[in-house]
DNA sequence: CGCGCGGACTAGAACGTTCTAGAGTCGATC
DNA sequence: GATCGACTCTAGAACGTTCTAGTCCGCGCG
């Protein structure tokens, strides 16, 4: 059924409508140039035989795509949303977003390469573990926007949230309930986790709590918060901040099995505001990314490299939010 | 930097490497035709230049593209798995895939437009609300399968998990662990949960316990759950067969506050084993549907229709599978 | 009446590939 | 020594668009 009928191009259109090819191409293309009447009945022939331009053929004559190359890790729930707020902000710009998974099974450079070859203007990275040489050479060819991560190369833009900042509010905010013994338990050498890291330790010297600073070994796992609970058993803090949600689940669960009362005896703050943080049986107060402003700002870093404007600012910065659900309450 | 530098064309390498345009596609393509020492030139000074193929162009002209759109929702953890599974199975049969996102704020038409423009070849589509009309409207253009949902029309081909079996393993299951009085947590008018529900009944039917069905009306989220474990309060039965796991969730998480032990007092299963249904603190038993299987046989389906094969099983039904977590036990 | 002008339309070249057909070279076979 | 075949290579058309540079026509104006 699909097998030899060609798809109706611009050249049949234009035989059955007894017109110039260009002359429909100007028409679908809503440009000025045609008389109303033409258009009109070019417009019915093209409705009539079905047919629907070729964004290859287009593109590759005019030498712009509008096309903007997007890899995330399917494995990565917060690299949905930001995808959401990623073809808002293309769409305002009048971009096309393509994109290219990294899964278990494919990695960062089959998925970069894909993009390459589609041409796109740009690449928009999320995350990943790309070496900072690797992503220079890319970079040599089309603008580069990593985001959730540092690079330090002029030719890599950067958009990420203020992690440092984002500990001091988790921190911020237990001390506002009264805590005042509150560890923290670390990423190990997971991206992110060192400057959450220092930020719990700005916060707790801020507020002269600098004698009670603990941190324990953790990780990005559930089985990470776990063994974080079991090495806090002996002398447990009132309050914890963790490297993120999914490490902030498996501690709760190891402490609730102790009979420890959450918030009652320890309160427990995550980072991410994972989707599953929000579930009524998790109810994870947690420190949330602003997605829509990191998409907008990505998004408009890229157009602004594209389009060679100076670059006044190659890193941005965002600040993250505090979500206060049921995790915290009053030490 | 990259405003008005061309990018490298094969014409490029060509002329560097003092030999023909076409000699060097061939090179490229890595096809017959070119001696050893050329071919190594070509391929050297091709590196020098920094030469990508430009796959518009190339796809242009070999009418052929070896593309398959897929669309998926950002929002639903399943679909990530299945694109995971997806793009091994392309792999294997040397098609490349192209996403295209549904989100909040963009739909499915807007996800399917883009993938046509982009000359796929076939439609891989996840779930969704296309009505059947709409379907066969975008299947008389180019084959089309769909995942996780029932279409009945010629031209559209199906992929999907036998619900109506896997709320009887889920049943079995109960049973087989002595219990008798089950109840079952309707879906609503969603995808898939009159056939959970169908499944439910003749299970119980089978064991002769009819004079035990209870079906309680649900939905698809932890609130719906939750409601349905306040209306069991009144004598509640020993287990409890939910249409998903989330909102198997927000019942668990009623159950527990009520003060009921799980799985002493009640068992649970679930349905879907969703990511956040391994987190310990959950741990709920749920039917798991096949993701590797259900890619494998879209795929075939996808290519058969493209390569025009016979169709003769327009519907793929595939077994799911009972994952035994921490919610279920003895009666 | 001739000229210029603007609107509607067209011919044909581009874009960067791949493909078809064929040209040239060399060694082996008859 | 002619013919053949294998091998390497090339010229040029094709893919479906958009873009440039027109042509054609009618009309108003000096």
């Amino acid at each position: 059924m699909h097998a030899g009928d060609r798809r109706t191009t611009l050249a049949d259109v234009a035989a059955e409508a007894g017109v110039s090819v260009a002359l429909v191409s100007i028409v679908m293309r809503g440009a000025p140039g045609a008389g109303a009447a033409t258009r009109e009945r070019v417009l019915e022939v093209a409705r009539r035989l079905g047919y629907q331009p070729d964004s290859r053929a287009r593109l590759l004559r005019s030498g712009r795509t509008r096309l903007l190359g997007v890899v995330f890790d399917v494995r990565h729930p917060f690299h949905h949303d930001l995808l959401t707020g990623l073809y808002d902000a293309a769409g305002r710009v009048g971009y096309e977003l393509t994109l290219s998974a990294v899964t278990p099974r494919r990695d960062e450079h089959t998925a970069v390469e894909g993009l390459l070859q589609d041409r796109c203007e740009a690449l928009v990275l999320f995350g990943g573990r790309m070496r900072t040489a690797e992503l220079a050479g890319v970079a040599a060819r089309l603008p580069v926007v990593t985001m959730m991560r540092g690079v330090r190369h002029r030719d890599v833009d950067v958009v990420r949230t203020d992690d440092h900042l984002g500990s001091q509010q988790a921190v911020d905010h237990l001390v506002a309930l009264g805590h005042r013994r509150i560890a923290h338990v670390d990423g190990g050498g997971i991206h992110g986790s060192a400057e959450r890291r220092l930020g719990y330790h700005e916060a707790m010297r801020r507020h002269g709590l600098s004698e009670h600073v603990r941190v324990l070994p953790g990780g990005a796992g559930e089985e990470d918060g776990a063994r974080a609970a079991a090495a806090l058993r002996d002398g447990p803090p009132t309050a914890v901040t963790v490297f993120n949600d999914l490490c902030a689940t498996g501690l709760l669960d190891v402490l609730r099995r102790d009979g420890l009362d959450v918030p009652g005896d320890i309160s427990v703050v995550g980072y991410d505001d994972s989707s599953f943080s929000r579930l009524a049986h998790i109810d994870l107060t947690t420190i949330a990314q602003d997605v829509d402003a990191m998409a907008g700002r990505a998004l408009s870093r890229a157009v602004e490299r594209i389009e060679g404007a100076p670059v006044t600012q190659r890193e941005v910065v965002i600040p993250p939010r505090l979500v206060v659900r049921g995790t915290t309450g009053p030490a």
